[in-house]
DNA sequence: CTTGGAATGTCAACAAGGCTGACGTAATCT
DNA sequence: AGATTACGTCAGCCTTGTTGACATTCCAAG
């Protein structure tokens, strides 16, 4: 498997070395990823797990509760708190099901789009910098590789998310 | 925004589009890149806490306490939970320093090489997998996207360790 | 030698955000 | 009618982060 260039040389990325690096590269941008979020969240009383759920409610207007509860992998315990803040200060709308009664369909109200793309415009700020200077092949190598990181389960669901627009 | 047909090709890895698809990407890959510790320190009635405390002091033996506060980012009461547990345990063995008295150096013992062993292991592996997967022209492009999206601090540290072999 | 400050540790209290278990209710399906 | 599903909620627990206060130990400067 995978002689991906030519000659002998072509497993040195492959030593422990190598992927040491790379372990470091994700703990170190991992951080950076999620500071900028992180400190206007700070400011009104939100975490991360707020920001998780309004970025996904925001993907996928009208999604269901347990739709979320799979994306995100938590427990309903654990999301119905978080989404119970968000309903309270009026950022998310549960609306009940028209088929299905049993569902609560959760939108973002205005305020909610709001706090969305404030925290989707830090983030892409940050992601965009990032991928200036990285230029358009080394973009591409990067989400192959994080692809390649992901469970089966999770790639599936980023899959689904990425083919829903270009 | 984003006129996706034509004209600017060069720039179109810059829509918000393709950012969003990075920023989830980064979500779902992390959730990957930490399953595999995470299922091992489960067992152990570890954290991930304890898992980073390993790995930087593996990375660095000798390592003082404050050193690995400003790697870890986090306040020392946090850190000095972790690391007392890991000391209690016989993981971690601290040791008073010969030239500033005040200082307590940290040293992996067997044991504690021996788990930061299993959890790098575990850890690599999968990394190997989606280098392997990606190639390394990917792996290339990959972590200079990842190394730009570091905050300057984050890079300046993870060079410093980068640097330190091969 | 004394004193200031740095490095470390410890106690207490608290919060976010995970988790499990149990239970209730409404709606739907069989 | 009874089982199952979707959702919410109460109660309690854990990890890991936080701040504040305080003690100790030591180095270094005056």
């Amino acid at each position: 498997m995978a002689d991906h260039s030519s000659g002998g040389e072509s497993l040195l990325f492959l030593t422990d070395a190598q992927l040491r690096k790379g372990v470091e590269a994700m703990f170190f941008a991992y951080r950076g990823f999620t500071a900028d979020p992180d400190r206007i969240l700070e400011k009104l009383d939100f975490g991360r797990a707020h920001h998780r759920a309004v970025h996904f409610i925001n993907r996928s207007p009208g999604t269901t509760v347990s739709n979320l509860l799979a994306i995100l992998g938590v427990t309903k315990q654990s999301l119905n708190r978080v989404l119970r803040s968000l309903i309270e200060d009026g950022l998310v709308e549960p609306r009940v099901g028209k088929v299905d009664r049993r569902e609560r369909h959760l939108y973002l109200t205005p305020k909610g789009v709001a706090l969305e793309r404030q925290l989707s415009d830090a983030q892409r700020a940050r992601m965009r910098a990032a991928y200036r200077a990285a230029g358009p092949v080394a973009v591409q190598g990067f989400r192959q590789v994080l692809e390649a990181m992901m469970d089966a389960e999770q790639r599936r669901q980023y899959q689904s998310l990425k083919d829903r627009d270009g």
